[in-house]
DNA sequence: GGAAAGCAAGAGCACTGCTCTCTCAAATAC
DNA sequence: GTATTTGAGAGAGCAGTGCTCTTGCTTTCC
């Protein structure tokens, strides 16, 4: 009711934008994203579009707070699935959920993992909460499990555990220095192996993937030390 | 003796192009390479570029043999001066001369190992073998260590083991497949550590770089099965 | 009804990769 | 030693990019 015709327009135009611009993503890559081609595609003289996008590289952003929200939305509808209790099919759902968005969506995750695009620097305060969705999903893991510190982690130097001890407040489960590297670790390997897999690093290595990261998983829910999915 | 001054000219204006492209990599990033800009810097007029090097892509391709190459120099010098019994110092030292190569060079590891550039290719035969050597390299320290596999190794799919073991010859030491993805989860998971830090994921998590890279790394030494280091 | 704001068009600037033709000098062949 | 081939650079030009500025029209608001 309170918006007007114009209004409607406005944000029908701008829909059509992000959606043409996902499109090019996918197509082209970071680097096939045009203003003048999505200008052309909408119908529209090339100088029209900044009625809408002020520059490249707010267009840039636009697209990362999307599929960071798609990604999260995503990866936690995937976890929200199994029981509470059964921790170690919550971690393999969640990095089988990483790379099954990931695979759909190569263009976006290189937009989210992979490198800087240049000149160009996401601004913090409207990507970091929707980047550390997944991360935070993995780390809510460790805290259901309760983990304590085990003469198997390996020793840290006491800088750093300090700066752990400080983050404490800002995860869940007041998660202990020493799980909280494993978390991380189990993060970063998720994310390589996605990578990997995805840039083209495992040609004519692997082809098996969804096997080969079913294993994997596996294996860094046993150095998180979470029980096997039952 | 042989080459013509005219040879040593055009050789010496190959090296000043690769030279310039590579500052220019370091300055601006895999967009920000222009072959008109080098020209302009050399002082040519922009055609004559392309009697050197035949596109942008060519000199992608260049850049990306070369950086394998110093970054397979700077990983193997590293490990080569560590005791060849000293298992788990290898695995260390490579990781650690991973990330000093890529903190040194992170326009150069984006190249290798971050987003592909888009409508590029890069021709296998000319940098898979480059590629290959620092994943090698860990992979002869897993041959070194003699590792069988054991039980804690996570079931693997009859497909992923087939084909695990039919790359077997490619590499050193005979590993058996259940060793051989201890080898690539790694590798996987350095290379996640690394990029995570250089494209900024950790930003206003984790600063403490270097220790908190041991820390995981002795962490996954102990999960390739390797002693500690001596 | 008049003022204000929103939208689109068009021209233009500086830049990119790349092609084509032309000229000149150096290396090679006879 | 001359003639010919080859390599290097210059210059114009094409199609594309992001972005700006001015102009005109239409919708909205008061």
């Amino acid at each position: 009711m309170t918006d007007t015709p114009r209004q409607r327009q406005h944000r029908q135009t701008m829909a059509d934008i992000l959606r043409l611009a996902h499109q090019q993503l996918a197509a082209e890559g970071t680097a096939g994203l045009s203003l003048r081609a999505i200008a052309r595609e909408l119908g529209l003289v090339s100088s029209a579009i900044y009625r809408y996008v002020p520059s490249r590289d707010e267009l840039l952003t636009l697209l990362i707070e999307e599929s960071y929200t798609a990604y999260g939305d995503a990866v936690e509808a995937a976890e929200s699935r199994i029981r509470r209790d059964d921790l170690g099919r919550r971690w393999l759902t969640i990095g089988r959920a990483v790379r099954r968005w990931a695979v759909a969506n190569p263009a976006e995750w290189a937009l989210l993992y992979g490198s800087p695009v240049p000149d160009y620097q996401a601004p913090p305060e409207r990507t970091t909460a929707a980047g550390s969705r997944v991360p935070l999903l993995v780390l809510a893991v460790l805290a259901d499990a309760d983990l304590k510190p085990s003469a198997d982690d390996p020793p840290m130097t006491a800088a750093l555990h300090r700066e752990l001890d400080r983050l404490r407040p800002q995860f869940p489960g007041d998660l202990k220095p020493e799980v909280l590297t494993r978390g991380l670790l189990a993060f970063s390997s998720l994310c390589g192996l996605v990578s990997l897999e995805l840039f083209g690093q495992f040609t004519n290595t692997v082809t098996q993937f969804p096997g080969h990261l079913d294993h994997q998983l596996t294996r860094l829910g046993a150095v998180l030390g979470l029980p096997e999915p039952s």
